[in-house]
DNA sequence: CGATATTGTATGTAATGCTAACAATTAGAC
DNA sequence: GTCTAATTGTTAGCATTACATACAATATCG
């Protein structure tokens, strides 16, 4: 599904920083967004082959960690709504990752479990992620991984 | 455009953090893409009357630092392709927020300038992220704001 | 001049985030 | 216990973003 991707995207920037007095430089929402998008790339970048999204990777991850996990708990905790959840689990489901049974507890709910194919694609994404993740925190130092994780949570509740 | 948006979506977490020892919330992309959605959020919520979203506010407010700025210079400083550029700018332009003039120096490029109704809009746009920017610096000490800048700017350069 | 690079454009696809409406099931009020 | 309200999943549809790909017009440089 993802080709070639960053053939044309994102040519070298030549670093436009100037001396943007003021200007949207100062907007702390405008750095989030920005670093955001960076990560997205590199994440995108490395997970090509995997043929997956962060969202996606976070569903496996969230379902591997508690097997039977219903739709909209792992919608809470990613803070998706139940429209979005669903097509990302249908996309899931597709490519025989995770299944949905039906909990015999609460009828209404759909308890979620990886299926083989979805364990062995979590272990090499897990892989992955430890790329992304270098390649993230290369930038700084053990403490200020930890304190930007302090900080960023504080918005995220 | 955007209507009665957050209805149903993102239900009042009851807080689900409990002690996942190790697991995926020890990755710091993690944090980042909860806390950019958060902000995300929080933006299309205040910019719900004003029917603009974060890209499209962008583009005004560099249009207005930098008038006759080109398409891939904009796309540039904003970390997109040029195709997403277009489909941005067409619709700045279908609202009649800016114009595209072609520039007399290199006739490949579009010189692009704020219509009337894109700076009054743009100065709308400030007040809210006015607001925005409080909600998401509440948070935090001035000095964390700083810190937190500083630290973001190291991942998208 | 001619080859190459840059810039804008058009077209198409995928993923996400939402609205809105509906059915099935459960929980709570009485 | 029954009836109402809330929860959960589902479907369908729309807007935005992000990408690939291919093309035309223009500039640049050997």
């Amino acid at each position: 599904m993802i080709k070639d991707k960053f053939a044309d995207a994102i040519a070298p920037v030549g670093h436009t920083d100037e001396d943007d007095v003021g200007a949207i430089n100062d907007i702390l929402g405008f750095h989030i967004r920005l670093a955001h998008g960076a990560c997205l790339r590199h994440f995108t970048e490395t997970f090509t082959d995997l043929d997956l999204t962060q969202k996606q990777v976070s569903v496996l991850w969230l379902v591997d960690d508690h097997p039977g996990i219903a739709q909209t708990d792992l919608a809470q905790r990613l803070r998706m709504d139940r429209a979005t959840t669903m097509a990302i689990i249908n996309r899931l489901q597709a490519k025989h990752f995770l299944r949905r049974d039906r909990s015999p507890k609460d009828g209404r709910k759909q308890a979620l479990f990886l299926e083989p194919g979805g364990i062995e694609m979590l272990a090499r994404a897990k892989t992955a992620i430890g790329e992304h993740e270098a390649w993230v925190k290369s930038r700084f130092t053990d403490k200020e991984v930890r304190q930007l994780i302090e900080l960023l949570s504080r918005i995220h509740e």
